[in-house]
DNA sequence: GTTTTCCTTTCATCAACTGTAAGTGTTTTT
DNA sequence: AAAAACACTTACAGTTGATGAAAGGAAAAC
């Protein structure tokens, strides 16, 4: 069965998707505590997240940002008919549909089914400005290639795409690739980021990999500064 | 630019066709020899590939199912409203859209776009019964797991996939693995065979791997007799 | 029951990924 | 300007995993 998680403050409201949603046989998650709204969404893996935008605390376009960078799920957004130019920032952020509130229920189960059935089959994979990343093999697709990273170049992509624009700490690197804390090598980290910045100018991706001295690492943003 | 392919005998029909999606910024290949459409249509790659089904000749569903064996670029169904039936069956064949002919410009653009859009930046993957297989670095994808085939096995499944439910010879494989008609040695294609088979069960894929005496290999059909 | 064809397992070889080490650049600090 | 701290690169050896050869077992055809 498939399950679609609900994120929307408003009582009356949420219930009533919930309601509607599990009669038409879906497996349903309501998330009621908007504090790290991101994390609890991973730990239940939904198939779609059904996200309103209007969250009391945090900003609804930040929840799908993250999501998209940490997760694969779809995401369909729902936001109120006077708030249309939510839709194309919505869009840009990742979002694979949206839906302004109110609207009849059969236009939102047919929505959901067809996003549902869009990802349907489709593999997990992270999504990169440009470019995708399969986080169990890490195979990299860019255009119309795909390579296959070495599993510990793989995982610093990850944690660095996870972190979208943000540092990674070396720290945080090292406990992705080798499960501890304790420093196996400064060093080793180096020569995997050198060789993941090859393997990356090899593909021709325009994103870089920069230091932050004596923090860690982070991608570079867009058209950002060298 | 985006290349679309246009596969419809009917002159008048083609070129409208044609010059509607070169207005739109396309660039057009027509097909207008009947014969082998499949391979030509392999030879231009397009980015998407619009099919009519009444072709003189050859059968629009089996190109269809030719193409999504072999190709996985997206497949637009042109069909006349008169045969609405030809809808379902062709949804199952694989194909991504369909359209009723005659039909507005508008609607004909927005569902090539549409189409495109869903295919962008998707890798190239070819679609099994249950499972997707990435050409390029043998990465298979089933269910919610994905997994790095070694080059032999990968090789072995696109030869067996391609040939759809017909049998593929011994000796097309091994032209597939080392690229030459000489048997290295009849046995090493026996034995990455096994290992094949072996990691296929290991995923839990409903398909097999079954011998033809004297010929070669095929996948079973889904149902299959054993 | 014999022959042909197909299957499986084991073993040595080879390629690829990895960490170590040593040395070079580049900032920041003094 | 010199020193120190940090960041980068390259080369090399150990380990892991894929591969083909070989040998023997199972299944089908006759």
């Amino acid at each position: 069965m498939k399950r679609i998680a609900v994120v929307e403050d408003e009582l009356f409201m949420r219930e009533e998707l919930s309601d509607l949603l599990r009669k038409a046989g879906y497996e349903v998650r309501e998330i009621t505590e908007f504090l790290d709204v991101t994390g609890q969404l991973l730990l239940c893996s939904p198939d779609l997240i059904l996200l309103d935008l209007n969250l009391p605390g945090v900003s609804g376009f930040q929840i799908c940002r993250e999501l998209k960078q940490k997760s694969s799920a779809p995401v369909l957004v729902l936001t109120s008919r006077d708030q249309m130019r939510d839709e194309l920032h919505a869009l840009k952020l990742g979002a694979d549909e949206y839906l302004t509130k109110p609207c009849r229920k059969e236009r939102l189960l047919a929505r959901v089914a067809n996003v549902m059935k869009r990802y349907e089959g489709r593999p997990n994979l992270l999504e990169g400005p440009g470019f995708l990343l399969d986080r169990q093999t890490y195979t990299l697709y860019m255009d119309n290639q795909s390579v296959i990273l070495p599993k510990n170049q793989g995982r610093i992509l990850e944690v660095l795409m996870s972190h979208g624009d943000e540092a990674a700490t070396k720290e945080e690197l090292c406990v992705a690739i080798w499960g501890t804390t304790e420093f196996i090598d400064e060093n080793a980290l180096q020569v995997n980021l050198t060789r993941l910045k090859k393997t990356m100018a090899g593909l021709g991706m325009r994103r870089q990999i920069v230091p932050i001295r004596g923090v860690g690492y982070r991608l570079t943003e867009e058209g950002g500064a060298l």
